[in-house]
RNA sequence: GCCCAGGUAGCUCAGUCGGUAGAGCAACGCACUCGUAAUGCGUAGGUCGCGGGUUCGAUUCCCGCCUUGGGCUCCA
């Protein structure tokens, strides 16, 4: 028999029998990486642990526990979601289904416009099981066009899918489903069982098992709203019930930090039904929150910033001149009709300083003028995408216009960046990653050199600030690249807040002038930059991060002060206002519950410093300290305490702010 | 806007196969005066989202609307 060699990862190599596959050299290797074994890629491709070696081939295998292993458990997960569906409901149509960050969908169109309902679900489920524990393999095929057109006839959808590929349409949803190439490649499981798809998959479905459905949802076919609306099915599935156990504990922990959840519970704002889709109302508690996250803003842009207020409407005519009615119309609140015209709230600040960069004559030396604003703007947003504080329709920009010369922009850029680092520090985020957005060759306004210039002075500045960054080719805005920051949060997910981008247009259409060194007059380029981007979504963001539990400089209440008996009441009393005197935000709690009670009320309303005050402290002038999150002391001097409390607090290291 | 699921006391939820409702927490009152995460007893609180229809009778069934949530789409 004759002999193959492949390459493994780690650069040696290993003798097969012709004819080997991947699951025999994992063997070979090893019955651990055996039973690991999902998938391989062989010479760079992703393959079936099933497909026969070439010779001399380079071969690494993938195993579960690793994103392209989980990747591919998910998308096989996903077929067996589709013969499932497809037996419960005979005569649904199958659509797509692949793998997804953390798990996978599919989209069916069901006979009849049925819909799923919760409880199928569970049904499908356990139909899942079935199929996982009969062990079908999963074989591949590749097929003709014609083959494949009539291997489907009964499933329009997978049929306009092979059209699509082979008339060279294929975008990249469908080329998951069939690759690109001339043959088009199907995976068979059982005699009446078969999809298309690239692959690879495993090798048969008892090789999959943890997983679980989540949730029911409407999905348009191709994501277009003249589609046909279908019935979507998410899930995810992992390498181990350990896996999968951790990954539902997590979105657990998520909706524990839901900010609509703690907003209510820490009774920091509302939504009231009676205000209307995407309105709040904040309450005292979050009110202080929101206003402490604004003094610390204004604080921090007093420097280098120029303070402006503009107003909520402006004429008709101001938005003709800025773009909006032309291309941000649906995203605008309707007019109103007053004595001498038509006005709109407004839906972004930036017309609005335009109009005071243009007041008067400016000069190069006054550059780079920066107009910085808290300013409130209210958007139309569609009811469907409504959510919390993250997608409202009134919101608050930490809005800001500069105004600078080319030559300027990438000094400029460089300092908004450690600006931007400096501030989402000091709210708790240390991990950053940027996007920067490219021209869309199809839609975009100014010359290709501005265009060239702006986007190297991006680049420039993120690589000299040296802040890691992903380029999204084709996804800038009409007016200019941007770039855009995200943070990590405390529990790994990603929150994109900040945000500069350069514009073209309006100085253009706002005719903004300033005169040089030469005499002459020249057009500034604007950038807009928000650093929280909305203040309420950046709250509602918090709120998300410390899980409620804000630091000791944002906490509505930093102390509580409780006695243990009536006869400390007095005393209690006495250190509130001494802390308030000092600046702190301090309160007794004078509910007659016992102790253990306003101790445990004091916790779950997340005060990070509650003080427990007795005859001891009275007679010594101490008091108990049990901070969040730490252990309890007992007879600490108050100064001491206001020491610590002093140290808690500066860590935000406000400038003009301290106490 | 589209698909799905909800809307019952301040909050979280149960319930009624059609005979107008219940728990826990919260609130209030009384007693307890307590040293570090839930003392006990009691009181009050609801046009069961809104409007229409079917019915002797609707919170329950049907229709429409409003609203919330999960998605899709959208976010120049």
């Amino acid at each position: 028999m004759s002999q193959i060699s492949v390459s493994l990862p780690d650069g040696s190599k290993r003798d097969l029998e012709s004819g080997a596959t991947a699951i025999d050299l994992a063997k070979s290797i090893g019955s651990g990486l055996a039973k690991a074994a999902v998938g391989a890629v062989v010479n760079g491709a992703e393959s079936d642990l099933t497909a026969p070696l070439p010779d001399g081939a380079q071969v690494a295998i993938i195993t579960a526990a690793t994103d392209e292993g989980r990747h591919l458990l998910r998308h096989s997960t996903a077929h067996v979601l589709a013969q499932a569906v497809v037996q419960l409901f005979p005569g649904s149509k199958f659509t797509i289904g692949p793998a997804i960050e953390d798990g996978f969908y599919y989209d069916f169109d069901l006979p009849g416009g049925k819909t799923f309902s919760e409880e199928d679900l569970d049904l499908i489920s356990n139909k899942m099981r079935e199929i996982i524990k009969a062990d079908q393999p999963f074989v591949r095929s590749e097929v003709s066009v014609s083959d494949a057109l009539q291997l489907f006839a009964d499933q329009p959808y997978k049929c306009e899918i092979i059209e699509r590929v082979t008339s060279g349409g294929a975008d990249g949803a469908d080329a998951d489903e069939v690759g690109s190439g001339e043959s088009i490649s199907v995976y068979r499981n059982t005699d009446t069982f078969v999809d298309l798809c690239r692959g690879p998959h495993v090798p048969s479905t008892g090789r999959l098992g943890h997983f679980a459905l989540q949730k029911v949802a409407g999905a348009y076919w191709r994501g277009s709203e003249k589609g046909p609306m279908l019935q979507r099915i998410y899930g995810t599935a992992w390498e181990s019930k350990a896996a999968l156990e951790e990954h539902l504990t997590r979105l657990a922990e998520a909706e524990k930090r839901d900010h609509r959840r703690l907003a209510t519970e820490l009774d920091l704002l509302s939504f009231p039904s009676e205000l209307g889709g995407g309105l709040a109302v904040w309450h005292p508690k979050g009110a202080i929150v929101r206003k402490l996250m604004e003094d610390y803003s204004r604080a921090r842009h007093e420097r280098e910033y120029q303070f402006v207020y503009t107003p909520h409407l402006a004429n008709a005519n101001l938005f003709a001149t800025s773009g909006h009615l032309d291309f941000y119309k649906d995203g605008m609140y309707p007019p109103m009709e007053m004595d001498n015209g038509v006005y709109y709230p407004k839906p972004m600040n930036c017309p609005m300083h335009c109009l005071i960069f243009r007041s008067r004559q400016r000069s190069y030396r006054e550059l780079p003028l920066r107009l910085f604003e808290l300013g409130t703007v209210y958007r139309y947003e569609r009811a469907g995408t409504l959510h919390g504080l993250m997608r409202i329709r009134g919101f608050t920009q930490d809005d800001s216009h500069i105004y600078c010369t080319e030559d300027q922009l990438q000094a400029e850029i460089i300092s908004l960046l450690d600006f931007i680092m400096s501030v989402l520090r000091a709210f708790g985020f240390n991990e950053f990653t940027a996007n920067l957005s490219t021209k869309d060759p199809n839609k975009y306004v100014g010359s290709d050199s501005i265009w060239e210039k702006a986007t190297e002075a991006l680049r420039g500045a993120l690589d000299t600030y040296g802040l890691e960054y992903k380029i999204k080719e084709g996804d800038a805005a009409f007016y200019g690249p941007k770039i855009d920051i995200d943070v990590r949060d405390a529990i790994g997910r990603k929150w994109q807040l900040s945000t500069i981008q350069c514009d073209f247009n309006l100085p253009d259409r706002f005719e903004l002038e300033y005169v040089g060194s030469d005499n002459a007059r020249h057009r500034p380029i604007m950038v807009h930059r928000a650093l929280f981007g909305s203040v309420e979504r950046f709250f509602g963001v918090l709120v998300e991060h410390f899980a409620g539990a804000f630091p000791a400089w944002l906490a509505p209440v930093q102390v509580k002060v409780l006695a243990v008996a009536q006869a400390h009441e007095e005393y209690a009393a006495s250190i509130v206002q001494h802390l308030s005197a000092l600046g702190f935000r301090a309160e007794a709690v004078i509910a007659d519950d016992q102790l253990g009670k306003r101790i445990r009320n004091a916790k779950v309303e997340k005060v990070p410093y509650v003080l427990v005050v007795g005859d001891d402290d009275l007679a010594n002038g101490t008091v108990g300290v049990n901070p969040r999150g730490g252990d309890v002391q007992r007879d600490v001097a108050l100064n001491d305490f206001v020491n610590t409390l002093r140290a808690d607090v500066a860590e935000a290291a406000i400038p003009g702010l301290s106490q």
